[in-house]
Parts: structure tokens; C-alpha cells; sequence
DNA sequence: CCACTCATGTAAACAGTTACATGATTCT
DNA sequence: AGAATCATGTAACTGTTTACATGAGTGG
């Protein structure tokens, strides 16, 4: 049901089409949410047919048309509704911490490599996020600079915290995968020792 | 899929029923990974018809039989083949930074009333893997029990730092989590102030 | 005899993944 | 002319959740 307010929640910033907001959804958007196209169209149409968004018929060429879509005010109530519900708590499920538990029952020397598999994309993911956290407080980020446009300074200074807080607690967060794998290649030495 | 290694890993520590395993998915387990009742049983008879696992008609009471699932070669070989597969990393999917983004667009007490019942929430289940954790070291963890009393005292030893590196990495993301709710309490303080 | 635990599921719905499908437009 | 991008999906499948269903055994 996330996936819904994840959309209104990039909807807020501006207006977009289907391809625009799949696109946002491979990138930027991706490291809070993850949603494939095959997911997002549907789900766009739904929202829709419930009154949550709108969309216009905009021309594409000579003879195409693409759809932009636009948050109702029904849409915007609902999510603020959403926001403010209790959060349920997310049950743990990552096979990461199920094979750590039983790394015993595994070749070391394939253990190693997964942990350095895992290291290099806990890597890359981190640097990911640093770059998107900068370009955030710096208000280059595109989804972010179109949605301050129509904020005043306070209100837009706000907005801004509150984007840098979700990445300061994703980046903790991967920080703190990249020290378990850390103690994860100790560990594998006393297991192959 | 990997409920069914999380299933074989448990029964590698002892045969259990249904029943038994699905008690120790509502309590220990679940720290790693949680399934209901329902998902559950019929994964076991599908394991089954697999021949990962073999069962054994157990009479209980006057009338009635119970099955105790008992982990094959063949479903050894295949958990053992899965730990050394390479480790898909899990797309981010985690409604809190989601909401974490836009808090700007929620009543400042509605956040704060949040942020304080996942603090109570991550604080309990902190204590609950710090227990869970000493209880493996002193070795009274009736699931470590039973599977280390076949091994020999290296082995066993092995065993329990696997499983005590699993809960270290799970008890260093609770504290993340709870850092980070921390830092929510003074953002949400701006956004009201 | 009543409540609780033991025991084992089915059914329907929802969420998410993977693979496939198609055609227009713009850039080189 | 061909490649890349823009645009929008459908279909089949897997995994997970929620609600429901049922009955035997055990302890007070």
C-alpha cells in the first residue's frame, strides 16, 4: 500500500507522466522506495479511478499523447491522513542475517566472497546516497528545487531537513551494514583457521 | 524462497513438528525471519513432496498423529548450496524514511506521538536481542542447545559465534534505528518551533 | 466442563517480481 | 538507417498477509 503514497509523495513536487515518475523510481527515489514499471503504470490508474489523482492528456509528437498526472486535493488529504497513522513496525526479513547465522554451514571461501560482494555494494549504495544527500542540501536535486519553488524560504528550509534526515538515517544505516561485514571477514578467518 | 532455508536452518538444530516450529517462528526465529502459521505448513509439505525433509508419524494423545520433520541429505545439500549462492541485495522498501522525507507534511504532534511508540517498539526489541544474544553465549538457547550437542567443542564453538555475529549485526541496527529516532525528536522540535 | 495449548491447515486477497509486448519519437 | 529514449502497459508467477476453520488433549 506504500507504493501508493510514495507516489503522491513524488507528486507533490511536481506533476509528471508514468515515464517520468519510473524513471524517478530507478533512481533517486529508489533508495527509500523500489517499484518496477510493471508496477507503477497500474497502480497509477487505480489511483485515479479512486479520485487521488488527475491526469491531463498532453500531446507527444505528431500523433501520440502521454498522461501527466496531478494530486487531488482528496489525494493530498489521504496522504496527510497516511502520514499521520502509526507506523506499523516492519517484520525482519533479510537472508543477509539468516546465512550469518549459519555461515557454518558454508565454505569460507565462498562466505568471503559474498562478503565482499556485499561490501562492494554496500559501498556503492553509500556513495549513492552521500552524493544524492549533498545535491540535497545544496538544492540541486530536481524533484526537490521544483517542489521549494512554490515554498518560501522557512517552509523550503524544512523540506530540506526533512529529505536530509531520511538519507542521514539511510546512510547510518549503511554504515553500519559496512561494519558487520567488516566483522564479518574476522569471523570467516576463525571459521577457516 | 528463503523461507524454506530459514525452515531447513532451524530443523538442522533438532526434528520438530509444525507445530514446535512454528512457535519458535513467533519467537526467536522471527528476530531473523518471520512467517505465520499459514505460510508455514504448507511450506513444509511442499519441502516435503520436494524430499528436502522426511517425516515422522508421532502418536499423540489417544487417537491423534503429529509429524516431525527431520532435514534429508538432499535438503542439506541444497541448504548448503543456497548458503554459498551469491546474496541478492534487498531493495529498500521501508515505509519509515518514506514518511521520514515528508515530515514537513504532517501535524508536528502526530510525528511526535510516532516517533515515540517506534522508540518503544525498537527499545524492546533491542532488550529482546541483547537477551537473546547472552543466551547464546552461555549456551542455555534451547534451539543452540539441541544442535550443539552433536558437535565437538570447536565446532560448537564456531556455531555459536555465527549465530551471536548474526544477533551483533541485528543489535547494531536496532541502536541505529534508535539514534536516528533520537535525531527525529529534535527535527520534529524545528518543525513546530 | 471450561479454558488453554497442541495440532494442522484452507481460502481469498494483496504485494511484488520477471518476462514479455509494442510502437512512436528523437538523436546521430 | 539504426540506436536510444519516450511511452505504456499485460500476464504469469511467487511470496506474504489476513481471516477463517476445526478438533483433540491437558490442567484446573
Amino acid at each position: 500500500m506504500s507504493l501508493r503514497w510514495a507516489l503522491i509523495a513524488l507528486l507533490t513536487g511536481r506533476p509528471m507522466t508514468g515515464y517520468d515518475i519510473s524513471k524517478s523510481f530507478s533512481t533517486s527515489v529508489a533508495h527509500v522506495w523500489h517499484a518496477p514499471d510493471s508496477q507503477i503504470y497500474p497502480e497509477l490508474n487505480r489511483m485515479e479511478r479512486d479520485g487521488l489523482l488527475t491526469s491531463v492528456e498532453i500531446p507527444w509528437g505528431k500523433k501520440g499523447t502521454k498522461k501527466e498526472y496531478h494530486v487531488t486535493d482528496e489525494g493530498l488529504a489521504r496522504f496527510r491522513e497516511w502520514m499521520e497513522s502509526p507506523l506499523v513496525p516492519q517484520r525482519q526479513r533479510d537472508p543477509a542475517y539468516l546465512k550469518a547465522a549459519y555461515f557454518d554451514f558454508a565454505d569460507p571461501a565462498a562466505v568471503r566472497e559474498q562478503l565482499r560482494e556485499q561490501q562492494v555494494y554496500w559501498e556503492q549504495h553509500l556513495e549513492m546516497l552521500e552524493r544524492t544527500r549533498a545535491s540535497l542540501v545544496d538544492r540541486s536535486h530536481p524533484t526537490l528545487a521544483a517542489r521549494i519553488e512554490k515554498l518560501d524560504e522557512h517552509e523550503a528550509e524544512l523540506a530540506v531537513r526533512c529529505k536530509v534526515y531520511a538519507y542521514d538515517g539511510l546512510i547510518a544505516r549503511a554504515r553500519s551494514e559496512l561494519a558487520w561485514i567488516e566483522d564479518g571477514f574476522a569471523l570467516v578467518e576463525e571459521l577457516s583457521g
